[in-house]
DNA sequence: ATGTCATCATAGATTCGATCTATCAGGGAC
DNA sequence: GTCCCTGATAGATCGAATCTATGATGACAT
């Protein structure tokens, strides 16, 4: 069966003619006589009653109509979400980003992505790098934001923008008042994060740290509730500042200073490198300059 | 477009794997191939995204794959109804029928066809015997039962049955204690139903009679209530005579007998002429033994 | 590293099917 | 009876789908 097909037969019952219904489909009327005998037989039902003054449905052809034209429906359907989808630019696209991440950068560069790409529509999903780069390869994933560097061949990778540490103290903190802080000094009564958060392993890394201590926040806003209640410092990424002010804590940058590197991560054979492309670019204009949140 | 291509889709999807969808679709590996990519060449949408290990779909595919699967579903509900309505003996059936025998015909003879017939559903249209033939050539009805011989080159007809017609009196009329009736004894007093009932103009013509009289019933029911209240005589078809003895009327035979011959009407070109001849066989076998009423 | 295996893509030949033009056949209408 | 309109048929032509054989590429293991 073809759609075709199908299509002729709207066309002849339309018409009630097959001459007209021919040219209507822009075939010759033996086209629409040989197809539709094709069908006729295909299906094994007579569909047209043929008359010298042109050509009736019969009762089993009026019974498949509405498929017949929910068929040819849904066949359009799908050319016009195609037309719609041939942009590069537009579509669902689903977007990983670790939790260290997503909260504090989504909000500041969300509004303006939807006004820089309309037609793409992020969905964003928050997980651990290792579960994001196993979604991202099983195709679960569009692209990834991670700030450390995948070494998987079949995926590739492009460096945004570079992200500052900062310490986070309780204002009662002796070193509250310093106005730059050494790493060596955060060291020892430093709180981090839940294994699998990269940042857990940056903040120990960065205070050649190898601390043991019990408590281990499952999020970034925990360990800043925790911090803010005096139970140490920690080291927090520069978009989670504001957040970590409006929660009471004192902010420092670190001297030497110290930052991650947050990647954009994709398939290499992913067919959506215009749309990572732009996302790319965007973000980057985004967060040198942020938009106004949305209200 | 073409169904085809859009089942090979959905067998990619499947599996995953050209390979095995190929082998599942009946075709060689290379025919998915190259379909494929002409589909999405006409699309203007890549689909698939091509791995060494396997082939998934993308987020535009994922978009279009509802419309997909919808589109051969109903090409695959034509199939299956096509494959139901092959028997020239089944789907619906629309039979017309006059008004002065549907009400009496159908109870005896519905049950009994829909057990005879179990495939074909048969749906009455009780109208005038023009506007019936009207619509049987408007292929708005496929057969009719009337009470005339119609004389339409495109139309066909075989006689079922002869119903007698019968006299139909008011118990205390003079000719109630009559065993027979002639009609001229008929004629002073009858009443006859509205133009356009057949059953008007034959009971004109057996009573020779040219009545003028203001009292047109509508149906044959309006004109045995009007008998049973007194105001005259009329002559019914047999099959209306339990019905008459059931509102209190006196019903006498014809002496000598008269009566209609009851034909079957359908298109020359009708295709479902089997169906009309089983139709014509059942009901003259019902009426001749009817079956039981329907509880 | 390097060979091996698996995967999809490509090329050329072949077969099948849709379509065209020209013509036929049948029914109504006058 | 004759004409005209309708759909059906025939034979040729063109295009498209499919096949087999082979290439290209990447993953994985030794």
């Amino acid at each position: 069966m073809n759609l075709r097909d199908l299509r002729y037969l709207l066309a002849v019952v339309e018409h009630g003619h097959f001459g007209r219904a021919a040219e209507a489909s822009g075939v010759s009327q033996p086209t629409l006589s040989v197809q539709l005998r094709k069908l006729e037989a295909e299906l094994g039902v007579v569909l047209l009653e043929r008359g010298a003054r042109g050509v009736a449905p019969t009762a089993a052809c009026r019974r498949l109509l509405p498929h017949v034209r929910a068929a040819v429906a849904e066949a359009d359907a799908i050319q016009a979400q195609a037309r719609s989808l041939r942009d590069p630019l537009s579509g669902p696209f689903r977007l990983g980003i670790i939790p260290t991440l997503a909260p504090y950068l989504l909000p500041r560069v969300l509004a303006g992505l939807r006004a820089r790409l309309p037609g793409l529509e992020i969905e964003p999903w928050e997980d651990l790098t290792d579960s994001l780069l196993e979604r991202l390869r099983e195709h679960d994933l569009d692209a990834c934001l991670i700030a450390t560097e995948p070494d998987q061949p079949d995926l590739l990778s492009r460096p945004l923008f570079d992200e500052p540490f900062l310490a986070a103290l309780p204002p009662a903190h002796p070193l509250a008042a310093r106005d730059t802080i050494a790493e060596e000094e955060l060291a020892r009564d430093i709180l981090v994060l839940a294994e699998g958060h990269c940042l857990r392993d940056q903040a120990l890394a960065v205070c050649r740290a190898a601390t043991a201590q019990p408590m281990r926040a499952t999020s970034l806003a925990t360990l800043m509730h925790l911090v803010a209640a005096g139970y140490g410092t920690t080291l927090i990424p520069a978009l989670a500042a504001e957040s970590a002010r409006d929660m009471g804590l004192v902010v420092r940058p670190l001297a030497p200073p110290a930052s991650r590197t947050l990647r954009l991560v994709w398939r290499a054979r992913s067919p959506r490198r215009p749309a990572v492309d732009a996302l790319a670019e965007a973000i980057v204009a985004l967060v040198a300059r942020p938009s106004a949140r949305p209200g």
